[in-house]
DNA sequence: CATCCGTGGGA
DNA sequence: TTCCCAAGGAT
C-alpha cells in the first residue's frame, strides 16, 4: 500500500473527526473573548509559548491550572521578563522539570531583544521562523513547530509523543533509530495540510489522546483505521518500540527541621548546577547502612551545614519517586546547638519563620514536609 | 546515542 | 498498591 496516495484523504477524515471529537476548548487556542479563531487568524504566541513548554512531558490536565495561574502573574512578555526567577520557580513549583521555568525566563529576555518592548503586545512582531524559536533554550523542533502552527496557523509539522505513536503504527514502523525518527518527521512535515494546519496538528495529538492511546488504542472509533498498517496487518500496541524499564535505586534519607531560639526554621538553597537547582529544601542526606537515621541527620547536617543539632522526634517519614531514583524520607524536629551555619552544599542557607516558608519554591517532596509542618504547628493554609 | 530531568494521573 | 509514562530538550 502506497501510504503517498492517501495524504489528502487522511488530511479530510482527520479534520472531520476533529471538528466532532477533538477538545476545542483549551482556553490558549482561543481568542481573548473565548470564542475559536477563523483560519489564518493570529493567536496570543506568549499564552501558546508558555502553554506548550508546559506541555513538555506533562498532561494536559495538569497543565491547565498552572497556566492560568502563570498567566495571572505574568499576563505579557513584559512583565516575565521583569520577574525574579525564584518568582517565576515560585509559579512553577510542583509542576516538574523546573529547568523549563528558568530556560523560559531566560528565552523572555531573548525574545523582547527580538520583538521590542513596544512592538511585543502586537502578535504580528512576533517571530514565525523555525530557527528563530528553535534558538531559544528550551525549544527543540516540535515546540517550535507547535507554537508556530498554534499561534500563526503556518504549516510545520510536529512529533511529540501522539504524533510519534500515531505515524509509527500507520508506518507500522518500531525502530527506534535516528533514521527512523527522521523518517517519522518527513511523515509529519508531508502530512500538514498548507490551509488549516492549526487544527490539523491540533487534531493529531487529540486522535492520539483519546483514540490512538499507548494502551487500549479504540481502533474501531479512528477515522484514519483504514490507512493504519498496524491495524490493518499488525496489533497498534507493538508500535512504536518501548523502552526497556530500568532498575531505578532505593535510598534513605534523613532530613532535619532544625529550629533556632527565635523559633525560626533553617532551609537551604539547591546549587545551580544541581537538579532542581535554585529550589529551596530542608536539609538532609543520605543513610548509611550502618547507622541509623537520627545519626544520618545529625552527620549531614555537620557536613553540609557545619553545626550541631539535637534531633528530636519525628515529625513523618514519606516515599517519594524520582523518575530514576526511589526515596524514603524520615523528616525530625531539631534544635540548633552550636557552631556558625555555613552553605557548605548549598548556594544559601536562611533562617525563616515557618509563616514565611510559602514564599519560597519547594521541590514537592518538600512541600510535603511543609504541610505537615504547618499542621503540627497550627497554621491554616490553603493553598498548599 | 544514552542518560538525565519531576510530578501526578490513571490503569 | 504498584507501575507506566505524558504535548521533549539538553548534554
Amino acid at each position: 500500500m502506497k501510504l503517498i496516495t492517501y495524504f489528502n484523504d487522511i488530511q479530510n477524515d482527520l479534520l472531520i473527526w476533529f471538528s466532532d471529537n477533538g477538545r476545542l476548548r483549551i482556553p490558549w487556542k482561543l481568542k481573548s473573548d473565548g470564542s475559536r479563531p477563523e483560519t489564518g487568524e493570529i493567536l496570543s504566541p506568549y499564552g501558546i509559548w508558555i502553554a506548550e513548554v508546559m506541555l513538555q512531558q506533562t498532561q494536559l490536565k495538569v497543565v491547565l491550572r498552572y497556566w492560568y495561574k502563570w498567566m495571572m502573574t505574568f499576563p505579557n512578555l513584559v512583565s516575565l521578563t521583569e520577574a525574579d526567577e525564584q518568582e517565576v520557580l515560585l509559579v512553577w513549583q510542583g509542576l516538574g522539570y523546573y529547568s523549563r521555568a528558568k530556560r523560559l525566563h531566560k528565552s523572555s529576555k531573548l525574545l523582547l531583544n527580538l520583538i521590542g518592548e513596544v512592538n511585543s503586545s502586537d502578535f504580528s512582531f512576533w517571530p514565525v521562523e523555525l530557527d528563530q524559536w528553535m534558538a531559544l533554550p528550551g525549544i527543540g523542533r516540535s515546540t517550535a513547530g507547535s507554537i508556530i502552527s498554534s499561534a500563526f496557523d503556518l504549516p510545520l509539522p510536529i512529533l511529540d509523543g501522539n504524533v510519534k505513536r500515531i505515524l509509527s503504527r500507520l508506518l507500522a514502523s518500531n525502530k527506534s533509530t535516528q533514521k527512523n525518527t527522521k523518517r517519522l518527521w518527513i511523515l509529519s512535515e508531508q502530512l500538514v495540510p498548507k490551509d488549516n494546519p492549526r487544527d490539523f496538528n491540533q487534531a493529531l495529538m487529540d486522535l492520539g489522546a483519546l483514540v490512538c492511546t499507548v494502551k487500549n488504542p479504540k481502533c474501531s472509533f479512528c477515522p484514519i483505521r483504514n490507512y493504519c498498517l498496524a491495524f490493518l496487518k499488525y496489533d497498534p500496541i507493538d508500535f512504536p518500540k518501548k523502552d526497556m524499564k530500568k532498575v531505578i535505586p532505593v535510598q534513605e534519607i534523613g532530613i532535619a527541621l532544625i529550629f533556632n531560639n527565635d523559633e525560626e526554621i533553617l532551609i537551604d538553597q539547591r546549587l545551580e548546577k544541581d537538579s532542581m537547582g535554585g529550589m529551596w529544601e530542608f536539609p538532609g542526606g543520605k543513610k548509611e547502612s550502618y547507622e541509623c537515621i537520627e545519626k544520618t541527620i545529625k552527620r549531614e547536617i555537620m557536613e553540609e551545614i557545619g553545626i550541631d543539632i539535637k534531633v528530636g522526634e519525628k515529625l513523618i517519614s514519606f516515599e517519594h519517586s524520582y523518575s530514576h531514583k526511589k526515596l524514603y524520607f524520615t523528616v525530625h524536629l531539631c534544635e540548633f546547638l552550636s557552631g556558625k551555619p555555613r552553605p557548605l552544599a548549598s548556594q544559601k542557607l536562611l533562617w525563616v519563620d515557618p509563616s514565611r516558608l510559602l514564599e519560597f519554591p519547594f521541590p514537592a517532596a518538600n512541600t510535603k514536609i511543609i504541610s505537615t509542618l504547618f499542621k503540627y504547628l497550627g497554621i491554616e493554609k490553603d493553598n498548599l
